[in-house]
DNA sequence: GTGTTTAGAACGTGACGACTA
DNA sequence: TTAGTCGTCACGTTCTAAACA
C-alpha cells in the first residue's frame, strides 16, 4: 500500500554540507565551479553529493538567478520535415549551450492562440521566446507586444519584431527556376503554397523576379496548400482543361508530389512530357516516380543559428558576427530535362 | 547606451498588494481561486494585477509547492513522421492539462547519451519523465534507474521498466498480411525495420504468426532501416538475383516508397506484378505511384494516451480505465490486387 | 461563531562581506 | 596579504496560524 504521502524527502545543499563537514557555500562554490577551493575539500564534497545522490533545485535557482536556462519554442508548421527537422536540430543546439526547451505548438495563427501559448512560456520564465514562423499572421501575433525578454523569429520575411534567422528562399526559388530556364523551357507554371505563409511568398517572389529577368512576365501562380493533395487536384485541373504545362516549379516536395501523380494519371511523362523541381529535399524526394529534382535547405544550419542568436541576445558569447544567411542549393535528379 | 545593468524589476506579488491596499496573501488567494476573498477586494486586485502586468513567478512558486507544471521528454525517432506526429499530439495534451513540456533529442540510443540527457530534464524539476522510444536500448537504459518521478513509456513492447502507453503494431501486421492473403498471395516477403527496434520487431512478429496461422513458415524477413534507401537497395538486388516478390509487407511507408522505386527501375508494375503493403499511413502514401495500400495509426491518439498515463501517475484525475490499446487500420489504395 | 484578512515562516539556492589560518 | 571558508541575507511565492470585521 504504497501511498502517495510517503514523498522521499530529497537532499539539499544543507544535508550534502553536513555529510562533507563543510558549510553550504563551499558546497555552492564546488556545484558552480568556483575558485577558492581545497581540492581535499571538493573532493570530499563531491563524494557527499554522490553518496546523497544529490541534485540542485533548479526552481530555487532560478529564483535566485533570476535565470531559468530555458528556452521558450513557439512551433507552427508541424508535423511537416522543415519545421520537425528545424525543431529538432534547435533543440539539440539548445541542449549542447547547457539550456532546456519548452515547447509549444499553437493548434492555429490566431492572435490570440499564439499570445496565450507564449505567456505560458513566460510564466515558465523562459529567457527567450524563438519562434518558428510558417505564417505571417504569426509573427504579426507579436507586433507591438513586449515581452520582456529576447525575441528571436525563424521566419523568412525581414519585417516585424524580433531578430531575424532564416533560409534565402528567395534565392532558392530563383536557383530552381534558373535550372528549368537552362533546359530551354519558357513557360514555367509555379504551383506556390498558401496565402499567408511567408515562405509561399517569397518563393513565389524569387519565381516571378527570375522570370522577368529573363523576358517572361505576367504569370500567375497556381495556390495549393503544400499538401500532395492541393497538388494533384490542381494538376488535375489543369490537365483536363487543356492547359498541361511544360514545366512546373513545385512550392514544396509534397505538392511536387501530388502533381506527378496527377500527371501520371493522366499519361503525361515526367520528364519527358513535363520537368518538375519541388522545394525542401525531403527524404522521401530521391525516390519519387521520377526521382525528384528540388532544392536542398540546410536545416540543421538553421537550428544552429537561431540558437546563436539567442545566446547573442543572452550575451552568454561574445556577439560573434551574425552567420551569413543560408542559401538552399539545387539538387538535380530525373524529374527535370531539356525541351 | 543601454546597459545590461538597467535590469527592468519585474513587478512582485507584494507591489501588487500594495497598489491593491491589500496584503500579498490576499492577493495570492485570488491568484490561486481560493474562497473568502470579497468580490471587491477580488476586482481590485485583478485591477492591480492588470495594470502592474504582473506575472506570478513560476520559480518561486516552484520553490515552495514542489510542483513545477512542467513535464520532461524524452524523444527518439526525429525527425520521423511518426514521432514528429506524437510529440505534436503529446504537447498539445499537456497544454490543455495546464502542463508545460520540455523535450530533448538525444543524439542516440546509448545508455550514457540518455541518461545524461533525462538528467537534465531531472535538473529541470519535471514532474515526470515521458520516453518514446523507438529502440529498445532506449527502454533499456532506464532499467533500474530510481528517478524519482514517475515514467511513461511510449514503446510498443511490454519489457523494462514504466507505464506503457503503445499502438498495437502486431495486429496492424497482421492486418496487412491478412490483406494480401486474401488477395490470394502465398508468398508474402517483409522488409523489416531495423535490429533493436521494437515497432520492427513486433510488425516482424505479427507477420510471422499471421503466415504461420496460414500454414506458410520460415520465411526469413530482410532488414532496412525505415529509409527508401535501404529498402530501394533491398528491392533491387532481390531483382537482380531473380528473386523477385510477388507480394511485400513493408516495414514503413518509407520502405514501401524506396522499393516500389526499385521495382518502376526494374519494369516491374505495381500492383500488376507485385503487390506492396507499406506501415504508417504518412501524407505522402496516398500519391505515391501507385498510391499506397498501407496501415494508418492514430498518433493523435496516442499522444492524448500518453499524457492520460501521466496525469493518472500525478493523481491529478480520478485515475480512468486505462485506454484499451489502438488498433491500427487498413487503408486500402492502388499498390495490390489480387493473383 | 463566521467569513475575511493579515503577519510571519518556510522552500533551497547564490551573492556578499566577514572571518580564519 | 591571500587563499579558503563561513554566516547572513534575498529571491517571490504558498502555507499556517492568528487577528480582525
Amino acid at each position: 500500500m504504497s501511498v502517495n504521502g510517503d514523498r522521499n524527502r530529497v537532499a539539499t545543499i544543507f544535508d550534502v554540507a553536513r555529510l562533507a563537514g563543510v558549510s553550504h557555500q563551499t558546497v555552492s562554490r564546488v556545484l558552480n565551479d568556483l575558485p577558492n577551493v581545497r581540492p581535499a575539500t571538493r573532493e570530499r564534497v563531491e563524494e557527499a553529493i554522490k553518496q546523497l545522490r544529490y541534485v540542485p533545485s533548479q526552481a530555487a535557482r532560478a529564483l535566485v538567478t533570476r535565470r531559468s536556462r530555458t528556452i521558450g519554442l513557439v512551433a507552427t508548421g508541424l508535423p511537416d520535415y522543415g519545421p520537425s527537422s528545424i525543431v529538432l536540430n534547435f533543440n539539440e543546439s539548445a541542449r549542447d549551450a547547457g539550456y532546456a526547451v519548452i515547447a509549444t505548438n499553437p493548434a492555429d495563427a490566431e492572435r490570440a492562440t499564439l499570445r496565450s501559448a507564449t505567456e505560458m512560456l513566460i510564466r515558465q520564465n523562459v529567457e527567450a521566446i524563438v519562434l518558428l514562423a510558417a505564417e505571417r499572421a504569426a509573427l504579426d501575433a507579436f507586433d507591438g507586444w513586449e515581452l520582456g525578454v529576447p525575441l528571436v523569429a525563424i521566419a523568412s520575411e525581414t519585417r516585424g519584431r524580433g531578430i531575424r534567422v532564416a533560409l534565402d528562399q528567395r534565392q532558392g526559388a530563383r536557383t530552381a527556376v534558373s535550372h528549368l530556364l537552362e533546359l530551354g523551357h519558357r513557360e514555367i507554371v509555379h504551383i506556390a503554397g498558401p496565402h499567408g505563409s511567408m515562405d509561399a511568398e517569397e518563393r513565389l517572389s524569387g519565381w516571378r523576379d527570375r522570370l522577368a529577368e529573363a523576358g517572361i512576365a505576367g504569370e500567375e501562380p497556381m495556390r495549393g496548400d503544400w499538401s500532395p493533395e492541393s497538388a494533384y487536384r490542381i494538376g488535375t485541373e489543369l490537365v483536363a482543361s487543356g492547359r498541361a504545362p511544360r514545366a512546373v516549379f513545385a512550392g514544396n516536395d509534397q505538392m511536387a508530389l501530388g502533381l506527378l501523380h496527377a500527371l501520371a494519371d493522366a499519361g503525361l511523362r515526367v520528364p519527358g512530357d513535363v520537368s518538375v523541381v519541388g522545394f525542401d529535399d525531403i527524404p522521401e524526394a530521391a525516390h519519387f516516380s521520377p526521382p525528384l529534382t528540388t532544392v536542398r535547405q540546410d536545416f540543421v544550419g538553421l537550428g544552429r543559428d537561431a540558437m546563436a542568436a539567442v545566446l547573442t541576445q543572452l550575451q552568454d558569447e561574445e556577439s560573434t558576427a551574425p552567420p551569413p544567411t543560408r542559401v538552399p542549393r539545387l539538387v538535380v535528379r530525373a524529374s527535370t530535362r531539356s525541351v
